[in-house]
DNA sequence: CAGTTTTTTAGAACCATTATAAACTGCAAT
DNA sequence: ATTGCAGTTTATAATGGTTCTAAAAAACTG
């Protein structure tokens, strides 16, 4: 399982349940966008037993802690993660709810000039409403 | 009372809790940022009846609605909200959950080069995460 | 003032997320 | 293998921000 070390290494028990949700979080070809409960029905579909949706909320945020899940800032009642963990933005469309990846090329380079005493930038993200 | 036209263009009727709703939104030198419950404590200080939170959230959407406040897209369990509606973007502390605001001439003009059919943009946000 | 519509209000309801505490599991040491 | 223990999972309860409800109050119109 290739999993297996994955977790290991980040410190993280590769635990049934947890080598499961990598699957349905990793074994695909695109990345994605998903919220708790889309992950949870995705994990429904995919996989026979059930897995605890307190586990879900534990493993995506100790995922997300390991650097392999990034939350996107978007107003909204439920947290979006993105599975894609490189740099890029996103649009957001405001009729539907959803996200669509904007590549870095696609913005081109953003340049902040303004700096903030014994602070450093952990992340620039850009998101780009989308209206009719 | 300044905020009686304001209200009254705007289709919304001038009662006692939305014009005093305004002058703690807008009878300041700066702009600021607040969530729900920071703006009810804001106007237990200020005022001296009080007033329902029910009203407090329907009179910020009204507001946010006729684009006299804006939501910042931040990934909090509470919603940010702005007084300063120009064109503008934010730093994010992480440690403190702060919001610093970063004018556009600190950013730089932003190109979104992909355009996605029928749809046309309504705001572009970029959010600065910062860390020690 | 009378009638109508909008707004306010307290409280209930909603629902995403987090906390709890008991059962279970992975794993290192024996 | 077996044991012991820290780390995990689980169902369920609790939390807390936000929205709903329906009745009372206030604002507007004629």
């Amino acid at each position: 399982m290739k999993y297996i070390e994955k977790l290991r290494n980040s410190g993280l028990r590769p635990t049934k349940q947890r080598l499961q949700i990598c699957e349905v979080l990793f074994d695909t070809e695109k990345t994605f966008h998903f919220t708790i409960n889309e992950l949870d029905q995705k994990i429904k579909d995919k996989i026979n037993n059930k897995i605890s949706l307190a586990t879900i909320y534990n493993t995506v945020h100790a995922f997300e802690k390991k650097g392999y899940l990034k939350q996107i800032p978007v107003n909204s009642n439920q947290t979006y993660f993105d599975t894609n963990i490189t740099d890029h933005h996103h649009f957001y469309n405001l009729k539907d709810g959803k996200l669509i990846d904007l590549e870095n090329s696609d913005v081109g380079p953003i340049n902040i000039k303004r700096k903030i005493d014994g602070k450093k930038i952990k992340s620039i993200e850009v998101l780009v409403k989308l209206e009719d």
